[in-house]
DNA sequence: TATTGTTATACTCTATAACTATA
DNA sequence: TATAGTTATAGAGTATAACAATA
């Protein structure tokens, strides 16, 4: 779905001072965040090919990881407010992927279980990862995406990010400068 | 911020053919994805204290780099509607950090050109960039950031990334499945 | 008639806060 | 009174499409 897109060099800017300063941001950061955004993209793709958003692949992921939490403790992992569990979780339930089980120590919560059917849908999200892998890294043959990998997990160690859970639940950018005029 | 952590295999499903599927993925697109909506995320954190948000960078960035293209060439350029370059180049206009001057061959079109308080405001956002490049890779001396940046190229010219644009303009995760009930 | 830029409108997503049921 | 979950409402952000000025 996503066809057009030349860069168009032939519009290259002449001999401009600013262009000195800050042209394009060639550094390793900007790279992760510009490459990041493309996996995240792509794999958006593939999965919706599966009837399923990013954020229904990680909530099915985190059910399967650890069944039988609460809808609370899942928003407090993911760094959301309960009520959008509520949404997400219900969109769920209506696939028959999750199922709410009422708990019976405490009654005012539910254990969230993955159904067959969930299961079912998560293989088919892991033959879409290994796909989407395959593709994203194609660039590099297996020494490179090792050595990739091994630094992205430092990095990603380093950084504290919680393994599993990327920070796509949460507003990213902030109202930033909010104007009163 | 996120202190609850513990996977507790305790809680383990002894047998659920899920939990070997896909627990946590752990593959170098994963990671890309996750610490590229990280590094996204805190560096929109650091610009915001310029009163800038990461599309008035981008923005600011591609004009200082080809200075006089019209808001149509940009909003090519991002991928975006004609009608959010508008939006965008006004906010930047209310700062004084871009021009609209009208084109005295073509009057129906702007050239887009950066103020001098613009010019000041990339300086800014340069060392902001530098700042944050240095904290999202404190875990590797400078030979790891060096092989890091060398795959990174690899991958985003494979993936035909076009340099110095990321796709955060670009309304990213679509609809995937309307359902219809 | 075609094109640049603008404005008006609608839609989607998300958080806030009020509400219920259990404890 | 406190907590798990739900619902209702409002706000931000974005695309679509109609519009004005110029070619």
């Amino acid at each position: 779905m996503n066809t057009a897109r030349q860069p168009d060099p032939s519009a290259a800017p002449a001999s401009t001072p600013a262009q000195a300063q800050a042209p394009a941001p060639r550094g390793a950061a900007f790279l992760l965040a510009q490459i990041g955004a493309h996996a995240a993209g792509r794999f958006a793709e593939r999965v919706a090919t599966l009837g399923l958003t990013p954020a229904d692949v990680g909530l099915l992921r985190m059910v399967a990881g650890q069944p039988g939490r609460s809808q609370r403790a899942l928003a407090e992992d993911l760094g959301v407010v309960p009520s959008r569990v509520v949404a997400l979780i219900d969109v769920l339930e209506d696939k028959r992927l999750v199922e709410r089980r009422r708990s019976a120590e405490d009654r005012r919560n539910y254990e969230l279980h993955l159904t067959p059917e969930g299961r079912r849908a998560l293989g088919g999200v892991s033959r879409a990862a290994a796909a989407h892998e395959d593709d994203l890294l194609a660039a590099l043959d297996p020494d490179g995406r090792a050595r990739l990998l091994e630094l992205l997990e430092r990095v990603a160690a380093q950084q504290e990010l919680t393994p599993g859970v990327h920070p796509g639940y949460r507003t990213l950018a902030k109202p930033a400068a909010k104007r009163k005029d």
